[in-house]
DNA sequence: AATTTTCTTGACCGGTTGGTCAGGCTGTGG
DNA sequence: CCACAGCCTGACCAACCGGTCAAGAAAATT
């Protein structure tokens, strides 16, 4: 173990603090919403006062900034093993892994998502605008590439896209009701059997096999 | 139009006004979540006082929980024209043009569902255990009989149901991400382009045709 | 050891919230 | 005409909210 330079260590309480405080944020703002949120339950779960959490976040606003946007680049990162992918069956097959193991470890993380979305996005309206619209004008080329040498059905791949999301993130969003009906948690076999469903049910849908 | 009985008609402002208010409240509950919902948003939508919101709902969650089992009403009765089908291409075909007509017609609706699954349910899990779960094990049932009679192929009908309600809702609580993404909000056509895939890609991936 | 920077926290504040309530209003039945 | 039940509402309240601040503890720097 390397001795790190003291400038560093300093903002080690740092990094641990804001670490603590965002995971409790991102429990709280998922099962209450941002208005339904109150820094006072954030601070207790995150076991500090309240008045410390507006040291390292000024406002409610910016720590819901952060939680937003942390979960933002995961979500966006579990598309990179589709990207040089010979075809559907290996990347879209890969895109479906990736986004229920997110499903899976993140779920609170996806439920802020869907709560930003459905409040019209008000934080992260140009990340919409920008970054998602970019990155998915790309995927649809990519899919449209596989369309044209035959390698799947010609279905819309828009929609595709908004299949897979919605699919994938339901596990997570809409997990209480799917546990409720299954009678319990989730095990390892039932993720297992999800994910394959899904891939089976998806591929054979776009004609990929 | 014939006179209405004198005792019916008072009853009829109360109709009124609650119709108003529950219209209301749908709005502010899909937009702002049980948390961030204000009395006086409500209120001030519905253009009545606020106190004549407690006249007619009590409290804040009798009028939440009022919104949420309309719309359970309106969800469970869409599965109506599945069941009388000969197969899986008219019954679930029907299924799916259902939902994709109540995400259409009921946005917000659909928002207070998932706004309230999200949050564990508070208010309607007793639903989920009786209603939810006898209509699931009932279409569960339909499906394997599909399966056993050869007209599709052998899925898992959970996670199919789970595919179904995911991506027709997605259309509904993801709309703004969506509408952002298409550059405006959707036309006669989208609709029934975004109707056309689902429909195609899901009756695809259970080897329906 | 002195000093400066970072971190911690109880007490506090103005504003907003859900909910209450007394009193007024309206139209129907006698 | 009166009486009465249902409807309406401005004013009000205790509780809670996000955010502030001053004073001090802890740690890093000199």
């Amino acid at each position: 173990m390397t001795e790190l330079p003291r400038s560093q260590r300093r903002t080690e309480i740092r990094q641990h603090n804001e670490t603590l405080i965002l995971q409790a944020a991102e429990k709280v703002f998922a099962e209450a919403g941002f208005g339904g949120a109150t820094m006072q339950l954030i601070a207790d779960m995150a076991g500090l006062p309240k008045a410390n959490l507006h040291y390292y976040f000024p406002t409610k606003e910016d720590l819901y900034r952060r939680v937003v946007q942390d979960i933002f680049e995961i979500w966006l990162h579990a598309a990179d093993s589709m990207d040089q992918a010979p075809g559907p069956i290996e990347g879209i097959g890969a895109y479906i892994q990736a986004k229920m193991d997110i499903s899976r470890r993140h779920p609170n993380g996806s439920k802020v998502w869907a709560f930003e979305v459905m409040h019209r996005a008000p934080v992260i309206q140009d990340y919409l605008e920008t970054t998602l619209r970019a990155w998915t004008t790309g995927r649809v080329r990519l899919i449209e590439r596989w369309i044209a040498e035959g390698k799947m059905a010609p279905v819309d791949p828009e929609h595709l896209l908004y299949m897979l999301w919605a699919t994938t993130q339901h596990y997570a969003d809409f997990g209480h009701q799917i546990e409720t009906l299954n009678s319990g948690p989730f095990s390892d076999a039932d993720w297992q059997k999800a994910t394959d469903s899904v891939k089976t049910m998806i591929l054979r849908g776009i004609g990929a096999f």
